[in-house]
DNA sequence: CGTGAAATTGACTAAGTTCAATGGCGGTGG
DNA sequence: CCACCGCCATTGAACTTAGTCAATTTCACG
């Protein structure tokens, strides 16, 4: 059995390079809230997530962690630093134990990329990141608390249910009074009901649509 | 003279693909304060900017420009749009007078990007601009003002001779009054002076740095 | 010089965080 | 079975950061 060529980025390589990468590569697991990389960092290793869910955010100068974003395999992580041969912008965190993938990036020849397919993946991944940083940066510079909110509500309403308050303040880098003071104004303004369950339930769509849009 | 073969991202096309690229593209210039693309609109047309400054903004709630990056060729701008086939991210708006090189993007055939060369020039693209987004988000996200300044003049501190303030103020999303009182601050401090010539002089670099990193 | 834009300064406002107190609720152990 | 404990949610009040508004000064340039 060969799970290099299970990941979909390598699913096309031919035998002869993904013995190439066998060579310069490893497995390795992680358990939950163990570290993949840290901000600030040297890379050196270029990692393909395979199990597990992995938390990205930086730390700003009071300690805390912003949250950026969280992958789930497959995913290529942090190439950015190898390829521009930069430290990590910002720190990978596993949130739910898994895998990855370890590449020894300066082994890995350049030759390599030139592979059309491989291009591809790359590219997919990259436009991935540009859409994912896309949207923090519209989240996090152009909407208000209220309006970060409203839009997670209407996208993930169901998450309310499985996770605690806390969490998705976190997620939307508020503080949970701010989550709080905003759900009992929304609620207020009969905009949603939250049963004793957590289920929400949009009330007025188009109005809670407008608070983002 | 064939304009398309000076353009770095297309110079090592075959004559054919040239050719081909020239039935689905044409040039076209634009004036300061010309908007190449605005926030929300769908694409259809890859731009390649040729010359000019084009200045890419998002707008809050408010109404107000947020910058996010200023654009120098050559340059692919928009791409992701067009690759996500999604709404464009920001408006593109030239500051300097300029060209753009126009390509029909539906038109434009996927085995296109099966070029080695062009998925590179690609890839080179793509990283360049997970790298601004980055640098976007670490500046907007994780720095404060006061922090955002003093890295401004570190980086750039001959800025100040030719830039007036209103504009670098623009450019940090930092309003004019506060980049007034945080150089004053900086000043009575003896981390910097300015001279009548707006010269900066960083005398305490040590102490300048450490308020961002 | 005079004019208009830019810079400065002070007072106020807005948005959201922090801190602290309180209340609810579920799980645990006597 | 119930009392207790700890975590989470809620709420009010103070605080922080930066933006806004307005008045004044400075400055470049015709």
């Amino acid at each position: 059995m060969n799970r290099i060529k299970e990941i979909p980025l390598f699913s096309k390589l031919s035998d002869k390079n993904v013995k190439r990468l066998e060579a310069i590569s490893y497995f390795k697991k992680y358990n939950t809230d163990e570290i993949l990389f840290y901000e600030g960092e040297k890379p050196g290793i270029l990692h393909v997530l395979i199990d597990g869910v992995l938390k990205l955010y930086k730390t700003n100068a009071k300690g805390q962690e912003i949250y950026i974003h969280q992958f789930v395999p497959p995913a290529l992580v942090g190439e950015l630093a190898n390829f521009e041969n930069m430290k990590f912008p910002a720190t990978a965190k596993f949130v739910i134990k898994g895998e990855v993938l370890k590449i020894d990036f300066t082994k890995l020849e350049k030759d390599f990329f030139k592979n059309p397919e491989i291009c591809m993946e790359i590219i997919k991944s990259l436009t991935k990141k540009v859409k994912i940083l896309s949207n923090v940066i519209h989240q996090e510079m152009i909407l208000t608390s209220e309006a970060k909110i409203a839009k997670f509500i209407v996208e993930h309403p169901n998450l309310f249910k499985t996770v605690k308050n806390i969490q998705i303040a976190a997620i939307l880098n508020v503080s949970p009074e701010t989550l709080s003071r905003t759900l009992t104004k929304l609620k207020k303004e009969k905009y949603i009901t939250i049963d004793k369950e957590y289920n929400v339930t949009i009330l007025n769509k188009v109005a809670i649509t407008a608070l983002y849009k």
